[in-house]
DNA sequence: GTGGTCTAGACCACC
DNA sequence: GTGGTCTAGACCACT
């Protein structure tokens, strides 16, 4: 499904939240779809099942993934209003790295054409 | 010049790098200024001055700072070459922000405007 | 009769429990009423008769139904000396609901008025 | 501080949380008071400072206490905004309860009283 | 077989 | 010394 890289100094839990939540953005995990179970992920990724218990958990606390007790874990339909604090969280780490590129004198075009390039993508999907 | 968040989950060293960044991004600082020094960065934060001299080692080896010995540290020019890296970083992350706000049906218009407004602010000053 | 949600983390025969509790409680099935047999409901929601067992036992011990072989589940009627424990419980876990709800600076007219209404729509009744 | 019921069926952790959180609704840990430390605490109850630490992190993430690295964990300060969804899960849970003391023929009045004797209790504190 | 809880014991980053 | 991460291994509740 994923690899995870142990030189990195992000914790495993955190690398696997964050793998997981790319595969649910991206839709290539489409809502109510199962996902790996805990000891099924844990042997694949070689690490302990605790790890991903942990990681799990915390991508459901954020409404990612919703955990059946002897059925398994599956991606979350969207709830937008549960969500409008984490856009806005999102759009304030956006306007910090959009000051920096912009301090780096990166032009203001190349960031419109990627974002347009990003929405892009959306629709052939 | 700043305060910290000791409530934010974030190590001491990493928010003065922030803020420091910050102030030198939106150019509060102006390149060979002269930044406080280690220990009077400490003293006015009543921290340790062990974290602040992390936090400068940590900005002189990004290239945002350089320290002259016994004259103290002084914000760098900006140097394309050493950032292009940085540069890409930035971009990654803003690919995975944008791609998240895209999943919470954030409209493109919404984040074009942003992008927009931020590099306008900039003419202005 | 009602229908069960796969992602809430109670287990089922709790959410089975709870939404018969409710039936009862709400008087929307009365005193010596005939409740759907295990099996019936257990075709009814698709899941298994064991997990229906498990909810109607409970329900028995805690005095909101009674079983008569061969013949089905009913609505028993109350019971106050038995119902007295089940009572201190409520109340206890009332108390601990306003406490958090006081903490959260809810304005004590606001429950107040909460309750008077619940009352109210019984008397409609 | 307090103790754990091991008969209990809940989870130790679900109990500490219940505890801690009684503790600062009551007023009984005022904001940024400091709490035991994850090894106190667990060294006090006698079990495994994981358990502890999962307890606290939870709290962390409902916005009950927060916790600095090599400092320890305190007492967070309200947040309305945050807790404006605890609120309304609250008071739907107390609208279940009043709906099944109703039902078990608990007066009006009683209730009205013991919610007005909890808001006095704070006044005097 | 699934998610969830718990223990024992280890190591790391931070201050 | 503090919170945080991780492993190994165990047991439980649920379906």
């Amino acid at each position: 499904m994923f690899q995870l890289d142990v030189r990195d100094r992000k914790p495993l839990y955190e690398q696997i939240k964050e793998k997981m939540k790319a595969l649910i953005i991206s839709r290539a995990l489409k809502t109510d779809e199962r996902i790996p179970s805990v000891r099924e992920l844990a042997q694949s990724l070689t690490i302990n099942p605790n790890t991903i218990q942990k990681a799990y958990k915390d991508l459901e606390t954020e409404g990612f993934i919703y955990s059946v007790r002897a059925k398994g874990s599956f991606v979350a339909p969207l709830d937008k209003k549960a969500n409008l604090a984490r856009r806005n969280e999102l759009v304030q780490e956006l306007e910090k790295i959009v000051a920096e590129l912009l301090y780096l004198d990166e032009p203001q075009e190349q960031l419109l054409t990627l974002i347009q390039s990003i929405y892009r993508q959306k629709k052939e999907v």
